[in-house]
DNA sequence: CTGTATCCGATCTGATACTG
DNA sequence: CAGTATCAGATCGGATACAG
C-alpha cells in the first residue's frame, strides 16, 4: 500500500529545504559552491553541503573538480534533475490556479 | 529570491509523511476518520488527525458532520485537492522514467 | 466514533569554529 | 575555495492515555 504510488520518493528527493531551490539556482547555470552559498541567503555551509550532497546522491546534480592550484567545484543539473524540474511545473500551475497571486 | 518560485509553498502542503496517500485514499472515496485509520497502516490518530486538518486548512480536503446519535465524519477532496493530485502525475512519470521499475 | 493531551525519541536545520 | 566537525534548538512522527 506504501509503494501504490512512487510520488513519496521523488517528494522526498526535493523535500528538503533548500532543496527546490538548488534545483533552480543550478538550473539557471552551473554554479560553485561559494555563489550558491551566496545566492541562496541564508544557508549554512553545512546545510548547503548536505543537501547538495543529496542532490547528487539522487542523480539530481553532478559535481565536477577542476585542477588548479586552488580548489574550484562546480556542480551543474543532470539531465535527470533538468527533467524534475520540468515535471515540478504543474504544481506551480496549480499553485497560480488555486492559491492567490 | 525565496519567493521567485511558489514550489515550497505547494510541496511543503503534501510534505507530511502521510498526506499524499490520504489525497490518495480520499480521490478514491470519501472516507470515514476510523476508515483512513485502517487503510493507512500505521499511523498514530494523533498524525491522522493534524494531516487531516493541515490539508483542510490548506483547502485539499473538507470535513462534513452528518447528524446521529453517535459522531459521524466524513472527508473528502475538494476540486482543489483532486487538481492537485493530478498535477502531481508527472512526478510519477519522471520517477518512471528516471528510477528503476 | 472521532478525536485531543502528553511525553518521548528521531530527524532537520542552523550557528560556529576549524581544516585541506 | 570548498568543505567537515560539533553542538544546540526546532520540528516531526509515534505511543499511549483520555475525552466529547
Amino acid at each position: 500500500m506504501r509503494t501504490k504510488c512512487r510520488l513519496d520518493a521523488v517528494l522526498g528527493m526535493v523535500s528538503g529545504k533548500w532543496k527546490v531551490l538548488l534545483l533552480w539556482e543550478l538550473h539557471e547555470r552551473p554554479c560553485r559552491f561559494g555563489e550558491l552559498r551566496r545566492r541562496l541567503t541564508g544557508i549554512s555551509e553545512k546545510v548547503l553541503s548536505a543537501q547538495l550532497r543529496e542532490l547528487e546522491a539522487d542523480g539530481l546534480c553532478r559535481r565536477v573538480e577542476y585542477p588548479g592550484a586552488v580548489l574550484h567545484v562546480e556542480y551543474s543539473l543532470t539531465d535527470s534533475g533538468t527533467a524534475l524540474l520540468e515535471a515540478l511545473v504543474p504544481i506551480t500551475e496549480w499553485s497560480l490556479a488555486h492559491l492567490g497571486n
